[in-house]
DNA sequence: AATGAATGAGCTTTCATTCAT
DNA sequence: TATGAATGAAAGCTCATTCAT
């Protein structure tokens, strides 16, 4: 019973409540995937009486979306604090970026099963898809620039900041996807050398 | 209404109309997701009646589990026909499988989508995690024992072939996920020029 | 119809609803058997809707568990009433113990109806057989020492107290099968008759 | 698998096949009550197929009535070889009755089940009911009239025939309740003894 | 006559949603 | 706003029955 991580059950603010019910459905896409996923296991794991959910997000489909564009933004906003906090060069940058996907608060399966549901069902719901789209292009977008940066930086005349890029994200989703499934082998500084050692291959003057 | 192929409705061996179903379930879970996939429409997609399903597979689960399996199977066939067909040497071998993760027919946002809907239950159902994590780990394997020949081969010092299995499946697997999510922008060219160019980068002596 | 007595369809104690159910449930099981009953007709027998039997009941199992339960509870307050009520003597309360199986409250159709039904899955289904087996031994030890103090008031010395009570408690089951399977040449005076002859027979110095 | 008590499977006669699969059907009633029975248990009980019970029986309902009859015609036939069988003297013939009823080949669970499941749905099924009720008539019309000719025989001037009729037929029904819901403290001596007690306390002239 | 796969009606159960309080 | 009983559509599953062989 998550109760009371909100002053009173009754004077909760309308924003605040929904917060605390869009974790509960994170707790329990977790638990229970999408499709396991009811509206009375959210209401009861927020500690909360049945009809709360339709009330303040009409519908079962809202409450995905909206709990998906949760999940999105903390990762963004994750992403831009690093951004902002990491040294000045691009490759500082990079790297920060990098390391971000892979520690722990992010690469953990409770959230990253979150993820995988939401992907999981992206083919047949376009709202996920899209939703997931748009997202990944931000991300892309910003990887690519610190790419072009580098690149121009160093010098790498025959590589392509587009691919650099695309085998960058590929290999951090890939990894969250070794985690998922193989937790017991699973082994972060691996996947920390898997990217550490792809930069370095690729940016040999930047990551030496 | 995919009516059927098979001689008549009636008639059908035992394995063929399961086989009938799986085909039906893939279909259906590509494009209902599993939680949207009944088992009447798994019926009606193989042009049979209601009870079908439940004569044959006894449960939901149970022809859900059928399904991986034979999804996987059906992967774990080509990757063995493609190592076979390939190349005498250990970098011919790895490229081979590389391309094949990358083929048309397997790099197929239909395809993809049942491998995600069963990733993306994969936490909640843990009969679908182990079944991952098993055919995961025998792909590790041979990938890793690939990449130790190469190794060898070419004498690379500081490289594990463990990392590289890491990064190489990884990778793979989040092109699969870009292929899924972002179909429009999605270059296979891109996608392979990313594989190419990380072997290039670690295993130079093999891929330049 | 037996549309709710019950205030609103909306409100009502979670008790008197349980109640309700279980008075419909009884209907259906003396109309359509123990087989024929559906979890839709005892809702539609008691004015609601489908979904609520097992709102309440959470099971059909549990919720013929609980009929019989009731059905059983339902005599047994009324044989402790008949003990409160009758004369003094352990004669008056044996002969008004008698009279209350064959009053026409009890020894009636629709109420034979359900516990026959009963009886006639159990040896199929333990937990009736277990609960008509706990409640029949209550009755048979009640009798008994009706019995035993009868038998040492009249000194009938070649009596057995077991044998009488196992002869009343079957004389009165089985004329209740008579009415249940002869309605038409069901007669309450002969029943009483039989009964009123055999303690007569037994203990003639108390039944004269 | 009770298979082949039959000479062969294929080569049965229309009426041993009948015979074989109303057998299955007593076992089945017996082990899982009326509900509980299903065509293909009864089938494989049998160790026929699926189809066969309808082939022989067009439908489960018919398959059923069929059943009751062959049961209360077993007992029938029972019934007569034992009036045959039995002394002279009305009052040896109705003891013998008495005795057959508490024979272990008749009261016997197994049995027994199956009189009490169709007794159970008789309010449901009129069939059963109007079936029970004429073999019934027919059994009482026996005891009757041993019943007349024992009370013209000692000139027993109080008592009804038809009274001590109903009395007995009940008795033993209703020890048949006690020996299928209470086995574990059922004693046929006590059932026994329960019946000739009365016997020898209405008609003591005959039964002492 | 026998088989057993296929059918489809009908059942129990679940659950998003509604609504009186 | 919040509650939680009630609703009813829709799902999974069972099984009597049919039918091609």
């Amino acid at each position: 019973m998550a109760v009371a991580e909100v002053k009173s059950n009754r004077t909760a603010s309308k924003e605040a409540r929904r917060q605390q019910l869009i974790q509960a459905t994170i707790k329990c896409i977790s638990k229970r995937g999408i499709g396991g996923t009811t509206m009375s296991e959210v209401a009861s794991e927020a500690g909360l009486s049945q009809g709360i959910v339709n009330l303040h997000f009409k519908s079962k489909d809202n409450l995905l979306n909206e709990t998906l564009r949760w999940v999105a933004e903390e990762y963004k906003s994750q992403f831009e604090k690093t951004l902002e906090k990491s040294g000045p060069g691009p490759e500082d940058k990079l790297l920060a970026l990098m390391e971000l996907d892979l520690r722990p608060s992010v690469c953990d399966r409770h959230k990253l099963a979150v993820w995988f549901a939401f992907w999981g069902e992206a083919k047949a719901v376009p709202t996920y898809q899209r939703m997931c789209d748009a997202y990944d292009r931000e991300y892309d977008e910003v990887i690519g620039r610190l790419c072009e940066q580098i690149i121009k930086d160093g010098g790498y005349q025959a590589i392509d900041a587009r691919t650099v890029t695309e085998a960058l994200s590929s290999m951090t989703d890939g990894l969250w996807l070794s985690c998922l499934i193989s937790p017991k082998s699973w082994d972060r500084q691996i996947a920390r050398d898997a990217v550490h050692g792809y930069l370095r291959a690729v940016f040999p003057k930047h990551f030496e």
